[in-house]
RNA sequence: GCCGGGGUGGUGUAGCCUGGUCAGCACAGGGGACUGUGGAUCCCCUAGCCCGGGUUCAAAUCCCGGCCCCGGCCCCA
C-alpha cells in the first residue's frame, strides 16, 4: 500500500470544515484592515531563497531540478516571492502595497510538534512604509487576527533586532546571530544553564550580567522600556527605544495593548529582520511554541534588486493556531448530515426516476439534500437518517406517486405530511426557515 | 542528522515478556430477519499482525535492518 509522505497530513471533511472556519475569519479581518489577497507559485528558482538566507538553508529545502535542469524549491515561506512579486512588476505601484496570502510552505525538516513538512500559513506584508505606523498596522491586525477566531488567552511579544544589534555592539560579540540563538532559546533553560551557555559562548562575567538583564526586559512596555533606556546609551539605542514608545502608543489608540508585551529577547533568528520583530505564543501543554511572528524587513527588496523599499508583515502558522483553538473549544463542530434525504421505495425506475427530481427541486431552491444511493430498503434508510441526525425524509413510492404525490416525514415528530411532487421543495424550504 | 517511545481490520484494543487453537473483542460500515415506516434486538458479511531479512519444525510474538507515527535535540528562512 502507498503511505503519505513523511510529515505531511490528509484533511479529512471535519478538518477542512474547521480549516475554513478559521480561514474565513482571518480572511475577513485581512480584509477589513484593507489588505488584498494574493498568491505565487508553489515553487521558486531555488537561488531566490539561497539569496536571501545562504547556501544553508537549501538543506532544509524541497529542491530539486525540474525536466528542463531548472533547479527549484518548493516556498519555505511566502515573504521571499512576495518581495519578488513586487520587485518584478509593483514597484511603481501607489504604497504602501497591502497584500494577504493564504498558502502551503515546504520545509524539509524533521517532523514534530506541531511542525509538518507540509504546513499552512496565513499572513500579510505591507510593502512601502517605513515608519512606525508600518509597525503598528501590522501588529493591530496580528492581535486582531488572533481574536477574530475567537483565542483570548495569548500575547503578542515585541522585540527589536536593531537593539539587539546594538547590544551586541556594546558588548562586543561579533557573532551577533550566535548570541541571538542563545537569547532566543532563554526560554527552555533555567537560570544557571543560560549562564553557563552564554560564558561557553564566550562573554565575560560583566556581559553575561548585562545579557541576563537584557532578557528581563520583557512585560508592559511601561515597565520594562524604562529599564532598556538605563541599558543602552547609544544614541541609535535611544532613538529606537523613542520608536517602540511610539509604537506602544499607536497600539494603545487601536484598542490592542492589552495583549501587547515587550521581550527584548525577541530574535527570530534570521538574518533578514532589521527592526521591530514580533511572535504570538498562547499557553498550552501541547509543546506548541510560538502560533505566529513577524517583523520588519527593510533590506530585502533591496537584495532582490529593486529600488530600496521597508516592508515589514506576520505569518500565522495554521497548525499551530488550530490545536490551540480545539483545545479551548473554539471550534465549531462539523456537521455533514443534509437537511433532507429522499428514499426511492423498491426498484421501480420510475420512482428513481422521480426521486432524482425532488432532490434537484430541492437543491436548486438552495436545500442541502441527499437521495438514496445504494438502494436500502426503506427501513434501513429511515433507520440511516436517524443516525445521521437529517430532520426530512422524502419518501417517493409507487403509493403516492400515482396522485403525483411523495410523503415527506418530519423524523423528530414522526409527522407525515403528503405534498405534491411540485411543492416538496417550497413545503420542506419553509419548514427549514420556520425553525431556524 | 541524533536520542527515546511506538506501529495488530476504517477506529480503539487483546495477544508479545514465557514462539505452537482458524489472531480475540468492541465500535464503525454493508446485508438479512422485516419487499412502504427509524436510532432497539438477533444473525451474517466486509476488513488486520508496517516492510524486508534472520533464528526455529513453527514468528504478531525473539534478533537485525529499513520505513512510518508520537515526542525531544539540532535547526527553524
Amino acid at each position: 500500500m502507498i503511505e503519505r509522505v513523511k510529515g505531511t497530513r490528509d484533511l479529512t471533511p471535519a478538518d477542512m470544515f474547521r480549516r475554513r472556519w478559521v480561514f474565513d475569519r482571518l480572511r475577513d479581518v485581512f480584509e477589513r484592515y484593507s489588505f488584498s489577497e494574493i498568491l505565487t507559485p508553489t515553487f521558486e528558482y531555488t537561488d531566490l531563497f539561497r539569496l536571501r538566507s545562504g547556501e544553508d538553508v537549501v538543506n532544509q529545502l524541497y529542491a530539486f531540478k525540474d525536466k528542463g535542469g531548472r533547479d527549484v524549491s518548493l516556498r519555505p515561506d511566502m515573504t521571499s516571492s512576495v518581495a519578488r512579486l513586487f520587485v518584478n512588476r509593483y514597484q511603481n505601484a501607489p504604497k504602501p502595497v497591502k497584500w494577504y496570502y493564504i498558502a502551503n510552505m515546504f520545509r524539509y525538516e524533521e517532523p514534530q510538534s506541531g511542525r509538518f513538512r507540509e504546513f499552512w500559513q496565513a499572513g500579510v506584508e505591507l510593502i512601502g512604509s517605513a515608519g512606525v505606523e508600518g509597525d503598528a498596522e501590522v501588529i493591530n491586525l496580528f492581535v486582531e487576527s488572533y481574536l477574530a477566531t475567537g483565542l483570548k488567552d495569548f500575547s503578542v511579544e515585541v522585540g527589536d533586532r536593531t537593539l539587539l544589534d546594538e547590544f551586541a555592539l556594546m558588548i562586543g560579540v561579533r557573532d551577533t546571530v550566535g548570541l541571538m540563538r542563545l537569547i532566543d532559546k532563554r526560554d527552555k533553560m533555567d537560570h544557571e544553564e543560560f549562564v553557563k551557555a552564554l560564558k561557553d559562548f564566550g562573554l565575560s562575567d560583566g556581559c553575561v550580567e548585562k545579557v541576563v538583564q537584557l532578557t528581563e526586559i520583557r512585560g508592559r512596555p511601561d515597565d520594562v522600556l524604562p529599564i532598556a533606556e538605563d541599558l543602552f546609551q547609544s544614541e541609535r539605542a535611544s532613538s529606537e527605544i523613542s520608536r517602540l514608545y511610539e509604537l506602544m502608543e499607536l497600539v494603545e489608540s487601536a484598542g490592542t495593548a492589552e495583549w501587547v508585551r515587550i521581550n527584548l529577547g525577541i530574535a527570530r533568528g534570521f538574518d533578514y529582520y532589521t527592526g521591530v520583530v514580533f511572535e504570538a505564543v498562547a499557553p498550552n501543554d501541547l509543546g506548541i511554541g510560538s502560533i505566529g511572528g513577524g517583523g520588519r524587513y527593510d533590506n530585502l527588496i533591496s537584495l532582490f534588486g529593486g529600488k530600496p523599499t521597508p516592508a515589514t508583515g506576520f505569518a500565522i502558522g495554521v497548525e499551530r493556531l488550530i490545536p490551540i483553538l480545539e483545545s479551548r473549544n473554539l471550534l465549531p463542530e462539523f456537521d455533514p448530515a443534509p437537511a433532507v434525504y429522499v428514499v426511492p421505495v423498491g426498484d421501480e425506475w420510475e420512482v428513481k426516476k422521480a426521486a432524482f427530481k425532488v432532490v434537484s427541486s430541492l437543491r436548486r431552491k438552495g436545500i442541502k439534500a441527499d437521495v438514496e444511493l445504494l438502494g436500502r430498503k426503506l427501513r434501513k434508510a429511515l433507520d440511516h437518517a436517524g443516525r445521521m441526525g437529517i430532520p426530512y425524509v422524502v419518501i417517493v413510492g409507487r403509493r403516492d406517486l400515482p396522485q403525483g404525490k411523495v410523503t415527506v416525514r418530519d423524523m423528530e415528530s414522526g409527522e407525515q405530511f403528503k405534498v405534491g411532487l411540485e411543492e416538496v421543495a417550497g413545503f420542506i424550504g419553509g419548514r427549514l426557515n420556520s425553525n431556524s
